[in-house]
RNA sequence: GCCCUCGUAGCCCAAUCGGCAGAGGCAGGCGACUUAAAAUCGCCCGAGUGCGGGUUCGAGUCCCGUCGGGGGCACCA
């Protein structure tokens, strides 16, 4: 076979040939490191800075598993790398990286049970993939490529950590600020204290929890995501709406643990709004707002019978409140043990008493009940609502009725005040308990025609039965309603307007092994002590065994017990932390595998830097607002140019990567105040897999297809098989890796068929038959510059002929703007259109052919450089300026015009682009054809859209 | 249940502002080259846009409804 081919033909190891090649001359010539305003880098390989505008992208980096890589990861990758070349063609001065996500659960239950240390899985994974990714040719500046687990990186995360817990949050100023000047507000008085007591008055302890109230990164006893089959808690954002966890489904349990937490809610209102100065997919907008979970409402006491107290509730239909028959608190509310009587009122429902005696067995009851139930557990039986009385009655503040007062689990003691005012003839919820309970309901709004009188109204209306001496909300439509009783209960000290969130602060404790131990130490009274930057990093301690305890999944009681607590040679410490050295025990929990990727894309500008983070000048030039992309756009906010990834990350990795960079920016040591000016979402190669009739999975590639559309067959080893769609996956037997289609195929070939599949954020199946018109592509491209036989140059020197002079013009022009667009499928059409042009003349004009290669080295880098340099260019094609349309040669000079009768094709005629639109119609009203179809019928209308279109209108 | 997306040829996908439904690729057919096959080259074939309404001179595109695929949220008061 091979000796029939001609010698110089593009085939997949002349491909692998050039490509190694050419990956290498990369490497020697530093040819993608990025120049630094200042630093080491400041003059870097090829360029410095000059003053070439910059442009800064990035992929969302990869937590290296041990499966390595499927052709469905580097998509994105791919993509920024196209992006990343093309910009660097348009001058501009790129940073362009891949760093690696490594620490974390996966890469630890991986080292569990395959025995071996987390470093060495990890380090391993990392060099698979970076073997894997090398091959494929990507312009990464390898000297940024950091990696979350290098102490010399963690060191930053760990002093960062420092610098939020350092800081509290200013309502008044809007901003984070450092803890300092939270003493000196307490000292003056400007700051009242949690206790309202003078700062004078409290004792030392009594002072210092004072400030760690107010503190970013606090540790507080909360109900937390206990998932005792994982061996420890997980935040809220990794708990599935099935109430299981996201790493390994796990069922989680709310526990009272003293844990490390983040406050995120100070940024509740800046994360939300902010999200209007970004450039992200709206979808991904609307999932945060949604996450933050923003509402408008009012707070409103309800006064307890028979006591001074009262419940503070929040509702966001406080025009409902005449229809408050009941009241809910939450099983977990601080006020249930004091409201709770001994003994059960007179003539209590006994619906209402769980079969309990008296109130406080029945309550604790209840309670021993609902803390057992997983998060699973309380979805499964959704709909079906439980709760007990507390033998407590309180006052509706503006009905004056008393009203009982429960306690059930469909109140959430996390959101608003967890306690509401139940009406359930506006709320199906309560409609639903209070019909199990045989509780009232009084409709205060007028429910539209044809209303189910059997269930509760959230529609619009005009209120109704809201009235008494002193208001009448009556005749009002819900908005105004709101308005109204807001202002009086106001008025009467009963209640105010306020704001709501979904968003809870962030679990940042982990009792993992595989994570960045927290910079922090306990003295001999238990009060936490940040490390300073002088002894960070705090290095992650060898332990005999690193795996966590985990328990039965379902095992609610359990305690989780970090890993660090084993190494009893680390936890004891002695520090000198400015008042002489001490005996000091250390924070034996580690950080979530979220905090590497919260501030990696700053370490980006300057990952060499041993004295900071990041150079301040570094960090704006790469990063600071109205530069790059932000040129020129009011408001912006910073960030990186382009930011891509998938979707799944819109709450976990988005939100806090966010957050951080707020506080980071507040704190003034960043000069941007987002991180990611724009998003983009690619979408998911996936893949068919294949059962049998007992419904295993068979081989993918051995199966064989017959037929077409909806009568295709697929039969494996004869045998019929059913096809299904999803994931690629090892236990799917459908996966194909990078490494088959670079060896078959060629990585250039790999790289265009990736990018022509379709456009970059949708999702679509793999085929691997189909590659090979990505092969033929190149290989035409090929041979139009390279005899096959002789190897020699074919192109000529001739001008092209005026048509393929005009197609290479248009071709430029909607290039540049797919690639604009990132509509690589559509800019590859095209190239595919000039090249079959070329073939099909049999003559290359150089002044075509080099452009053309241009055009195509973003995406096939190494097969471009190499005609390049065929066509007798010595520098590499990376920074050979983007071709540029000759706006003179888009203009056609004859453009086809339609003629329609209503609406219909009648004829076509050519005519000159800048004909007028009289001139037009009547051309259209001489045509032939055109009189004909009209017949006899009379001119309505005449729509001229000139020089393209005429649609004549008669009847 | 609510929200967001996508439905165009056998398959993957194009179609600026509403203006000729087709750019490109796969598969298929025919031909050239070949002893033959593969590869290569040339030519060809093909849908009225999931379905039903509406707006408009004109709808794949806008609106309403509906069906199907994918994703997100879900006792959040």
């Amino acid at each position: 076979m091979s000796d029939t081919e001609p010698q110089h033909r593009y085939t997949p190891e002349l491909a692998g040939a050039i490509e190694r090649r050419w990956q290498e001359h990369w490497q020697e010539h530093g040819t993608f490191h990025a120049a630094n305003p200042s630093g080491p880098w400041a003059q870097s390989g090829t360029a410095d800075i000059g003053d070439r505008p910059k442009f800064m992208l990035q992929d969302m980096f990869p937590y290296p598993s041990g499966a390595g890589l499927h052709v469905g990861h580097p998509l994105g990758f791919i993509a920024t790398d196209v992006i990343a070349r093309y910009q660097r063609m348009q001058g501009r001065n790129v940073l362009y990286t891949l760093g690696y996500d490594s620490f974390g659960l996966p890469a630890e239950q991986y080292a569990v049970q395959t025995g071996q240390h987390p470093r060495k899985t990890t380090e391993e994974n990392i060099e698979t993939y970076i073997g894997q990714l090398r091959r494929l040719g990507l312009s990464h500046d390898d000297r940024r490529a950091v990696q979350t687990i290098d102490p010399a990186y963690y060191k930053w995360t760990q002093w960062i950590f420092t610098r939020i817990y350092d800081s509290w949050y200013d309502e008044r100023a809007g901003k984070a600020r450092p803890i300092a000047d939270l003493v000196a507000g307490y000292e003056s008085g400007t700051v009242a204290t949690p206790s309202g007591a003078h700062w004078g008055d409290l004792t030392a302890a009594e002072r210092a929890a004072s400030v760690d109230a107010r503190r970013l990164a606090y540790k507080s006893t909360a109900p937390v995501n206990w998932a005792p089959g994982l061996g420890t808690v997980v935040a809220n954002e990794e708990v599935t709406n099935e109430g299981l966890t996201e790493r390994g489904d796990f069922p989680v349990f709310r526990r009272n643990l003293p844990q490390w937490m983040m406050r995120i809610t100070a940024y509740a209102d800046r994360l939300i709004d902010d999200l209007d100065r970004v450039d992200w997919p709206e979808s991904v907008k609307a999932i945060q707002r949604n996450w933050i979970g923003r509402s408008q409402g009012a707070a409103v006491t309800f006064p307890l019978a028979g006591s001074a107290d009262g419940v503070e509730v929040f509702t966001t239909r406080p025009d409902t409140i005449f229809g408050a028959t009941y009241m809910v608190l939450a099983p977990e509310h601080a006020l249930v043990d004091t409201i709770t009587p001994d003994a059960w009122p007179a003539s209590t429902d006994p619906r209402w008493t769980g079969g309990a005696e008296d109130p406080r067995t029945a309550v604790a009851a209840y309670r021993a009940v609902a803390s057992r139930k997983s998060d699973l557990e309380r979805q499964v039986d959704d709909k079906a609502k439980t709760g007990v009385f507390t033998g407590a009655y309180a006052i509706n503040p503006v009905t004056g009725q008393r009203v009982p007062v429960f306690i059930a689990d469909y109140v959430l003691m996390g959101y608003g005040t967890g306690a509401i005012m139940a009406v359930p003839a506006e709320d199906p919820r309560d409609w639903d308990f209070a019909k199990k309970f045989g509780l009232p309901h009084v409709r205060t709004v007028q429910p539209a025609e044809g209303h189910d009188e059997d269930t509760a109204y959230t529609g619009s209306g005009l209120m109704i039965n809201s009235s008494n001496d002193r208001i009448s909300l009556n005749g009002k439509d819900v908005d105004d309603a709101k308005a109204t009783i807001i202002a009086f209960l106001e008025e009467h000290g009963s209640g105010h307007g306020t704001i709501t969130y979904k968003l809870r602060d962030w679990l940042f404790s982990r009792q993992r092994y595989w994570g960045e131990p927290f910079p922090i130490v306990y003295d001999e009274d238990g009060a936490a002590h940040a490390i300073p930057e002088r002894l960070l990093p705090v290095e992650l301690p060898e332990v005999a065994d690193y795996s966590p305890k985990t328990y039965d999944p379902q095992d609610a009681d359990s305690m989780p017990e970090s890993p660090l607590g084993r190494a009893t040679e680390w936890v004891t410490v002695e520090l000198d932390l400015g008042d002489g050295p001490k005996t000091y025990t250390r924070e034996t929990d580690t950080m979530p595998n979220w905090a590497g990727s919260c501030w990696y894309e700053i370490r980006y500008t300057d990952p060499a830097n041993n004295e900071r983070f990041a150079d301040r000048e570094c960090e704006e030039y790469w990063m600071g607002p109205g530069r790059g992309d932000g040129e020129g756009v009011a408001n912006d906010p910073g960030g990186v140019d382009l930011y891509v990834g998938g979707v799944e990350h819109a709450v976990l990795h988005l939100l806090y990567a966010r957050f951080w960079h707020k506080v980071l920016f507040d704190l003034g040591e960043i000069s941007s105040s987002e991180p990611f000016r724009k998003l983009f979402n690619q979408g998911y190669i996936q893949a068919f897999a294949f059962r049998d009739a007992r419904g295993q999975v068979v081989p993918a590639n051995e199966v064989v297809e017959e037929g077409e559309g909806p009568a295709t067959k697929y039969t494996w080893n004869g045998a019929p098989v059913t096809r299904e769609y999803g994931k690629m996956g090892k236990s799917l037997k459908n996966v194909v890796t990078p490494d088959e289609m670079c060896a078959q195929y060629g990585a250039d070939t790999f790289r265009v068929y990736e990018m022509s599949m379709g456009p970059l954020d949708m999702s679509r199946p793999w085929e691997t038959r189909a590659v090979v018109g990505s092969q033929r592509f190149l290989q035409r491209l090929w041979r139009n510059v390279i005899d096959e036989e002789t190897g020699a140059l074919r192109v000529v020197d001739d001008a092209p002929a005026d048509d393929l002079d005009r197609l290479l013009h248009r071709t430029i022009d909607g290039v540049r703007r797919d690639f604009g667009h990132l509509h690589f499928h559509t800019a590859i059409a095209k190239l595919i259109e000039l090249n079959n042009v070329l073939t099909r003349t049999g003559m290359a004009p150089r002044s075509v052919v080099e452009p053309l290669v241009q055009m195509t080295a973003p995406l096939a880098p190494h097969l471009a450089e190499e005609l390049w340099r065929t066509l007798g260019h010595d520098e590499t094609i990376t920074f050979v300026a983007f071709p540029q349309a000759d706006p003179a040669k888009l203009v056609q000079e004859t453009v086809t015009c339609v003629v329609q009768v209503m609406g219909k094709v009648r004829d076509r005629i050519e005519v000159s682009p800048s004909i007028d639109a009289a001139e037009l119609e009547q051309l259209a009203r001489d045509n032939a054809k055109v009189l004909e179809s009209l017949g006899d019928k009379q001119i309505r209308k005449i729509v001229v859209r000139a020089p393209k279109l005429v649609n004549i209108v008669a009847g």
